[in-house]
DNA sequence: CGTCTTTGACCCGCGC
DNA sequence: GCGCGGGTCAAAGACG
């Protein structure tokens, strides 16, 4: 039981990993108040070597485990051919919450453009990307198989746009009608 | 009618 | 070289 939780070792790892706090990015003061934050589970995941080590008794790690993304790593696929994936060296933020729900709002639209099984899990994992024309982040969205009250959330890469909910936020009704000009 | 979800097929990297 | 596993595409359907 008390197998001793074994670092993130960078030589086993692809990519670095960065111990980040809660990404204030996500919900910065949307709907929520911050009493989610209160019941999230921060949890380093994503060792890099299989998947997110949910037969590893130790997954307990109360951080979020940010995805430095090194130049030139061969981590993800270099170019797909044709031209259907670039490489795109994004930093990945993953995070554990504990939800009923598999997707957490976060203010922005995300659109779901697959599901599959994954080895390890007897849920299946959902992948995301954001509606927003010119931002190309995604995310993958999982149910741990050991903790069915938990949601493995996987960002990749930065919006590049504000959170539409909070400029609606912000912005109630002065957003195009209360232009001076 | 526009947007989003579903779902099977396809593609690619990696390990054996 | 082959098979497996994971990630993405795209058509069709559902929903408001």
């Amino acid at each position: 039981m008390e197998a001793p939780p074994p670092q993130l070792a960078p030589s086993q790892n692809p990519y670095s990993y960065l111990l980040l706090p809660p990404p204030s990015s996500l919900h910065p003061s949307m709907t929520e108040p911050d009493h989610v934050l209160s019941d999230i589970d921060w949890v380093g995941l994503l060792s890099g070597q299989s998947q997110l080590g949910e037969e590893r008794p130790a997954v307990e790690r109360a951080s979020m485990v940010a995805e430095n993304g090194a130049e030139e790593e061969k981590g993800d696929r270099d170019e797909r051919k044709g031209g259907r994936m670039k490489k795109a060296t994004r930093p990945r933020f993953a995070f554990q919450t504990r939800s009923e729900d598999d997707i957490l709002d976060d203010g922005y639209r995300w659109r779901k453009y697959g599901q599959k099984a994954v080895k390890n899990s007897k849920y299946p994992r959902s992948y995301y990307r954001c509606t927003h024309h010119s931002c190309i982040v995604k995310k993958q969205v999982q149910r741990l198989s050991r903790d069915t009250s938990m949601v493995v959330t996987t960002y990749e890469g930065v919006h590049n746009h504000p959170c539409e909910k909070l400029m609606e936020t912000l912005t109630p009704s002065s957003q195009t009608d209360a232009i001076p000009w």
